[in-house]
RNA sequence: GGCGGCGUAGCCAAGUGGUAAGGCAACGGAUUGCAAAUCCGUCAUUCCCCGGUUCAAAUCCGGGCGCCGCCUCCA
């Protein structure tokens, strides 16, 4: 089976067809470093992760780039401006940060982030301060080709009535751009859709020389540029949010395709916003959430990953307090199962078992590469789950099976399921073992409260005793 | 005003013409010194509302209501 994918180009799912077979060309657009990001932000990356881990299961290679978006958007004004706003701005201001420094300490943010939600590395977090060279290179291509025109002001704009397909992607044609009527004009423009490829604005802290004078590069331009010098003439996959479709992807498309005469990405993927409480995020309203505040509240990373990917990434996702808890019960029981996974050399092969475990994982992966639906996917995990909690012990050959079932599901969920599980080996803390020790002969004392009230007392140390039938196993968290 | 999406149990959420997956919570039973975990069972005659098409609709069409996104730098 292929993997298809639902394309907001031609808005219907489409074979994922890379261009070279075996091989898949995957741009993310990443964050844009000027503030910390929130859940949203975090649902769409986690999305293109377990895509990017679906599609690896599926036994394609990924070349995955994101940008870091590094550049512009921040002025002297601005910075000005940030007192009482955000924390974070009134923060840099504070260190007395420039707009590089703001850069640096959210880009530090961003990946320390990504790595407590355990998504994968890209092949490479291109900077878009690192390619003004090929952004200008970019311009004067188009600047020659009369896709583009420089006013006197030192301004650089896209002409968008040189490029027909402009709107295929968004619906947002020139037309219908007049009709909604609400395009900003500025009279160095030729027509109001046209947008800025290159910019001259004396106050902005991050300027370069170029051949138009002084200035930085429009904020689309850079992920052309860098897509085409990473991935080549023509992606295979480019995602976004659905807020990126415009302008900023059928801007993209324009300045790319003009400049090769080739389609720029064979499928546009966009991901739907996450709502809290049934409405948009606000900062207003105190419901922009952060991975510290989710932190704060006790969640684990692991909790927040399950819950952001559980749902389809073109579904409206609804954050509440109490879906969070859900999730987080949700991977208590999926590490309690593989907690009790026990080999017994005495408990002969099942063939059912062995059936089963194989046909899961075929469901399983067939769920993914049907545009991705995790939620069919969660399904099957969780009947193997079940039928796993029904035995009480497998045989050596089976107990190595259902392992390496689970090891493939978390490839794609990223939830670290065998590592978390594991209880503490015996001598692994000897403080604790002494106490577990200690409670077990109490336990045969029958001294049943001094026994809760170890059981207690490793409680406050944040380690967790269960009694099995294979004596009591002790655990953190 | 223009363009697009969504509305399934207390909560989260699959399913897009063939008679409602899965998870969490809850409830009853088993097990347990107590817990935890686990097992068995229960939990939507119905998919926002009203019409229509069809042998058959959560799924298609029309109209309402509600929510969300984009319309030049927000994932």
């Amino acid at each position: 089976m292929t993997f298809r994918l639902h394309d907001s180009l031609t808005r219907s799912l489409r074979p994922l067809d890379p261009v070279e077979p075996g091989v898949v060309r995957m741009y993310n657009c990443g964050p844009t470093v000027y503030g910390e990001p929130h859940v949203g932000n975090w649902r769409s990356n986690v999305c293109w992760d377990v895509l990017r881990r679906a599609l690896e299961l599926s036994g394609l290679r990924v070349r995955q780039i994101m940008n870091i978006t590094d550049v512009g958007h921040l002025t002297v004004d601005d910075l000005a401006d940030a007192a009482g706003e955000d924390k974070m701005e009134v923060a840099a201001k504070r260190d007395r940060l420039d707009a590089w420094g703001v850069a640096a300490k959210y880009t530090a943010l961003f990946h320390e982030g990504r790595r407590k939600l355990n998504l994968l590395d890209a092949e490479r977090y291109p900077h878009a301060t690192a390619h003004v060279p090929e952004m200008i290179a970019h311009v004067e291509s188009l600047v020659r080709s009369g896709h583009a025109y420089a006013t006197p002001a030192g301004n650089v704009y896209f002409s968008v009535a040189s490029f027909p397909g402009y709107g295929k992607l968004s619906g947002n044609t020139v037309e219908a751009l007049d009709a909604g009527a609400r395009v900003e004009v500025l009279d160095e423009k030729r027509a109001p859709e046209d947008f800025a490829l290159w910019k001259r604005d004396g106050k902005h802290q991050m300027q370069w020389d170029s051949p138009w004078g002084r200035g930085f590069p429009g904020w689309h331009i850079e992920c052309s540029a860098m897509a085409r010098k990473y991935l080549g003439d023509t992606l295979d996959i480019h995602t976004g949010g659905e807020d990126n479709a415009f302008p900023h992807h059928e801007c993209e498309i324009a300045q790319s395709e003009s400049l090769t005469g080739k389609p720029f990405s064979r499928l546009w993927l966009h991901t739907r916003f996450l709502l809290v409480d049934g409405q948009k995020m606000s900062k207003s309203k105190g419901t922009l959430y952060l991975l510290r505040d989710v932190e704060a509240a006790g969640r684990s990373m692991r909790a927040l990953r399950y819950f952001l990917l559980s749902t389809h990434y073109r579904a409206p996702l609804n954050f509440t307090w109490e879906a969070l808890a859900a999730a987080e019960e949700t991977v208590k029981s999926l590490d309690a199962t593989v907690r009790r996974l026990a080999a017994d050399p005495a408990v002969a092969d099942d063939p059912a078992l062995a059936d089963l475990l194989a046909r899961a994982g075929r469901d399983f992966l067939a769920a993914l590469e049907d545009d991705l639906n995790v939620s069919a996917a969660l399904a099957v995990v969780h009947s193997v789950r079940s039928e796993l909690n029904r035995r009480a012990a497998l045989s050596p050959a089976d107990f190595a099976l259902a392992r390496e079932r689970i090891a493939a599901f978390d490839r794609v969920l990223g939830l670290g399921l065998l590592d978390a599980a594991a209880p503490a080996a015996p001598d692994a803390d000897a403080e604790i073992q002494a106490l577990v020790d200690r409670r077990e002969s109490a336990k045969r004392a029958k001294d049943w409260a001094e026994a809760d009230r170890i059981r207690k007392d490793l409680a406050a140390r944040g380690v967790r005793v269960e009694d099995t039938k294979q004596g009591p196993k002790w655990f953190r968290g």
